[in-house]
DNA sequence: GCCAAAAATTTGGTACGACAAGAATTGATT
DNA sequence: AATCAATTCTTGTCGTACCAAATTTTTGGC
């Protein structure tokens, strides 16, 4: 496994890719070292192999070794830190959103852009709550009122407020039992959390949201898709006709 | 000669970073080249300047400037073929959903994960016919008709059937408005398209498929949100039978 | 004068070597 | 055995060099 190395870098006898010209380098050690993260070979969250062993594991210079390394850091399949080894990070659907995160950040300019993502978040919270309200199991909605009374015992703290409220929508995402959900949730929170921060708070307000919380929490407790679809629409409308004014204000 | 670049470089005179975790190279060209990106500076489409030209603009070395070429390619806002310069791609929904490609293609090596971000298609679709239902606008409703014909014209010829069909689910999509929306759908057809593309196709079949469009159409134009998710999610749980087959039979 | 072929130049891909400075490891000292 | 200093990695960055492909310029034929 060690020194067919060369032949394969020239052609990596893989997959052919459409377009004629070819001839990539570091490509190849990308796909072998992806290949052994995904087996299990270099395990998660142990530091890669010196790059001076890589070089020779591969029979590549250092610079190609190097580019490989920032293209699988870039990618989320390393985690580096300036001065340090990259960690081996399997990747999950977490990681997969946090490595998209550097672009969203960089369309989340305008309060248009904004409103969009957040169009997005509502349709799938709209279409969560419908389900939870057909189908939630007694776990499912013991939960839900865990996160709800969590919510509602931090309405004297803002930051905690916010903590919470976060939560309560996240159980939302966890009760799909399907671990995208989960993932969309987190992203939703990175990416949109910079201009909902931006947002004032104090008890009163949070009141209202968690009043909001409440009705969602009952509907889907009654077994009422309509309205629970039809809170869930009013909480984030209105939530963002707060964050709208950040942006107003701020051009 | 080796750190005098940390001026240059450490304060590009643009924006100061939070971390304070010293000591990154490539960011600070990096951050500067997507500014100009995004600034129109560098006018999308357009190719980089030659790496030679970039060193002197930075007073950095050719390591750096590459490595920073590198993880913009990664991160889609170049866009770097083998032998040629970097053509500037200013970021968009679609390359944004295109740069995590690579990761959720390591994460489909499963007939459950396909399952689960096949279910989230479902999730979404259910809710974008609904809400077609119920709020089409007659331009709406005329592209969904022409996506429809267009489908059923080709059932004879299943290549060209699955790209009408691919783009009738495409509509739906449109038919929201927010551009997130049809990034979402392209990036379904091409994670998904890979597994789909294993499944039998035959006229028969086609025509089944057909007749699901058209029920969904049906229930979409007579506004009932409830018959257009019903024959939505009829639609989609058949089609996954068909595609799962092709797992149970590989494995 | 126009277009195609050939030569010259530019450019990206890769290799090798060097060195500073931050980690990690080792060894000495208490 | 624990602590701290000295010694070895290791990564980050720089520099130079060379090849082959791509691009541009020149040349040659019509």
């Amino acid at each position: 496994m060690a020194q067919h190395s060369e032949h394969d870098l020239a052609h990596p006898a893989g997959l052919e890719d459409e377009v004629p010209g070819d001839s990539r380098a570091a490509d190849a050690v990308v796909s072998a070292l992806e290949a052994e993260i995904l087996s299990g070979t270099l395990p998660d969250g142990r530091p890669l192999p010196a790059e001076r062993d890589l070089i020779q594991r591969f029979g590549a210079s250092r610079t190609v070794i190097r580019e490989a390394i920032i293209m699988m850091s870039a990618r989320g399949m390393l985690q580096s830190r300036p001065r340090h080894r990259p960690i081996v990070k399997r990747p999950d659907y977490r990681t997969a959103v946090d490595s998209i995160g550097g672009i969203i950040r960089h369309l989340l300019v305008d309060s248009t852009d904004v409103r969009n993502l957040f169009d997005t978040r509502i349709f799938i919270e709209r279409g969560l709550v419908r389900d939870a309200a057909l189908s939630a199991t007694k776990a499912d909605i013991e939960m839900l009122a865990a996160a709800l009374e969590a919510n509602r015992a931090a309405i004297d703290d803002s930051e905690d407020f916010y903590r919470t409220d976060t939560e309560f929508h996240g159980v939302l995402y966890r009760m799909t039992r399907n671990p995208v959900f989960p993932a969309v949730h987190a992203a939703y929170a990175a990416w949109l959390s910079p201009h909902w921060l931006r947002m004032q708070r104090y008890p009163e307000r949070n009141r209202v949201n968690y009043g909001s919380h409440k009705a969602i929490f009952d509907a889907i407790v009654e077994r009422d898709p309509e309205a629970a679809e039809r809170a869930l629409t009013d909480h984030l409308r209105s939530a963002w006709e707060y964050v709208r004014v950040t942006f107003d204000s701020a051009r």
